[in-house]
Parts: C-alpha cells; structure tokens; sequence
DNA sequence: CGAGTTTCTTGAAGTAGTTCAAGTTTTAAA
DNA sequence: TTTAAAACTTGAACTACTTCAAGAAACTCG
C-alpha cells in the first residue's frame, strides 16, 4: 500500500481504479535510517522521494566545512535535486534523512514508463513542482527581509512542532543564521 | 506567430501541425512598456507570462520601502506568481518590465483549455518548472554560500551581458547587497 | 546503567555589510 | 539642447551578525 501517495496524487487529479493498479505496481515503499544520505555531492541524481514518514533534508557543505541546510521535507512533500536530474549533472548537494524514514524512491526510468501509461499523472507533478517553485520564492522573500531574530519568531509561529523536531543547528542554518546566533535569540539575549 | 514560444516548446516535446495551430489560435503577443506592472503586491496572479523579448523582473517592497528584485526573467523565461495563481490568494509580489518587453500573457481559464486540447503540454510546463525550481534551490545555495563580492563576481563571469543590461541597484539588490556596496566592489574599494 | 557522541549555551572580540547624506554622472523626454 | 529624473559614487559612522573557545546538557546504544 502507498495511500499517502495516492492520496496526495488525488488532491490534484483523480485516477481510474485501474490507474491506481499499475501504480502500485510499480511502487515500493522502502526505508532510509537517520543519517543515511540517499544522495551525496557529485552524485548524479537519479530518483524522486516521496516521503511517507519522517524528514529529510538537502545540504551542503560550505567552504569552511560547516553543514548548511538548504530545503526540509516532511510527509508529503518530495525531495531531490531536479537540476541533476533534468541535466544528467552531478548534484551540488547532499540529500540526507534526519529521522528514520519511510519514503517511496522512484527512478527516472520507472517513472518515464509511469508517465507513459498514466499520461495525466504529468499534471501532478506540473503542479506540485510549481507550487514549490512559488514556495522557494517565498522563501526568498523571507530570507531579504526578515532579520534573523524575526526568520527565527516566523517560522516558530507557523510550524512550532517542525521547530521541536529538528536539530537546532540545521534549523538555524536553514533559517542563514548561525547555531550561537539561534541560542541567543532563544534565550532572548539579543 | 510566436515563434519564440514554439520553439521552445519543442525544446522539451514534440507537436504535430495540428497542435501547433491549435495553440496559435489561443496564443496573442502583447507589448509591456518599461516600468509598467502586469501584477501588483495584493491582486490574484491569474497569468503566465512568457517573455518573448525584453526583461521582466519580479520584486518586493520591504518595511524600509526600498525594493528588491526577487527574480529576473529574460528571453525564453516564463515570468508569474504560481503561489498566488495555484492558490488564489493574494500575491506579495510586483511583477514590472525593465525594458519595453513582448510577452504571450496567458491567462488561467485560457491555459486550461488548452490542456484540455494538447495534454502533453502539461509535460511541458513540469519539466520547466521542475528545472526553475532547481535554480531556485541553486540560486538559495549561492546566497548562502558566498560572499556578497563572491556573488557579484560570480554572476558577472556568467552573465557579463546581463549585468551591463539591468540597473545596477536592481542587480544588487537581486545579490543582496545594497546599491552602495555593490559600487563599491565595482570600485575595487573594499 | 554508563561512556561516548551529539547538541546546545555563553561571552568576548571581530567584521562584512548597512545606512545616511551629499554630490556626480547619465539618461530621457519635451 | 535643456531640464528633470534616474542611476551611480563616496566616506564616515554604525550594527547585526559571525567566529572562537570552552563548558554544560541531553541523548543513544552497547
């Protein structure tokens, strides 16, 4: 079973009970341990994650070694680099989970065949990867004109339990700010 | 004709004559003057705009009321608010030309039907807009990552051209840095 | 449990960038 | 071909954040 899949497709399109056979078919649920990357810099990404349960993020590592979180994804949401997936390049990041996870992994060829069978499937994912689009832009509205202190109090109001459920210091990289920064602000000594 | 489009259209899929005078049928070319809106901060964004000729740019006006230029799109780039469009709400965005543009403006109900027509269309748009949210993650990997004289630099090997074609305090603002600062670096000053 | 690793905190010193204000240069429009 | 508006420059004072270093707390898994 994939529900949280079909689910999340049929938020957008609806599928014949036929159409929902042959995805399941070519579907499987696997299982990423906390901290097992499922793509590392260089890497020429191949696949889309669809999280079914748990978190996971995209990272870097900059030029002074530090860990900088670019994208969280929780249930629901899809993870990958889609610019080495369209252009065949290695990835600039790394795609790691921060919790044990339950994802479905599709690979490129699996999901071209996908799409050749269940042509309207092509709007989901034109769909969500435009809502995402806006989304990254959102977030670089925030990220000009929000302090740190205020990223910090913005994303606190909105998604209090995802603040609780990762690691401060990825958070705080997410957020363009440092680890003592985001301590400080906490503790209100700023 | 709209050339420009069709051509890129074909880029990703292919069309039969038929599809193609479907399309330019529904298709009309519009004229935006230098420094007019085709969105402002608060309407509903019901449009895509494909830039034919000229340069777009997508901005803000933050609590300073000095604005940021969040995106620029030129040539071949579509140009919209897809938050506000998938969601009708609001848009906190402007969308301005900053040279006299041709632009294909299409408008929702208009773009639906022609799904309707020419589903592979919807390919399409999903891998555009998979691959513009994969500069997006990018472009949040560049503003993390580098220095504000590390940026400017950067995006003046890249697109030496560009950065002669757009106001300089539009560019640095785009960087993230103010116009000050970017004479500056211009200036070897710092 | 207990030892090691991971995460969080704190203060002091430093810096990359901002802001302001005023002047200069360039562009455009009539 | 002049005048206004738009764009760019400069230096001085300021500040929101970083970096470093060291210690404390909180998980985790043999």
């Amino acid at each position: 079973m994939h529900d949280a899949l079909l689910q999340h497709i049929e938020k957008f399109i609806s599928l014949e009970p036929s159409e929902i056979d042959t995805l399941e078919s070519c579907l499987q649920l696997s299982k990423v341990k906390k901290k097992e990357h499922v793509l590392q810099e260089g890497q020429t990404c191949n696949t889309l994650y669809f999280i079914v349960k748990g978190c996971m993020r995209q990272y870097i590592i900059n030029s002074k070694g530090t860990e900088q979180t670019l994208q969280f994804g929780i249930e629901n949401w899809w993870i990958t680099d889609y610019l080495s997936y369209h252009n065949h390049t290695p990835s600039h990041f790394y795609i790691q989970a921060v919790e044990n996870c339950e994802v479905i992994a599709i690979e490129k060829p699996t999901l071209e065949s996908i799409f050749i069978e269940i042509p309207k499937l092509e709007r989901y994912f034109r769909v969500v990867s435009q809502k995402s689009f806006g989304a990254a832009q959102m977030r670089i509205k925030f990220l000009f004109t929000m302090s740190a202190e205020e990223r910090y109090h913005h994303i606190n109001n909105l998604f209090p339990e995802f603040v609780q459920r990762v690691p401060q210091y990825m958070l705080a990289s997410y957020l363009d700010f440092s680890a003592e920064f985001m301590s400080k602000i906490r503790a209100g000594k700023v």
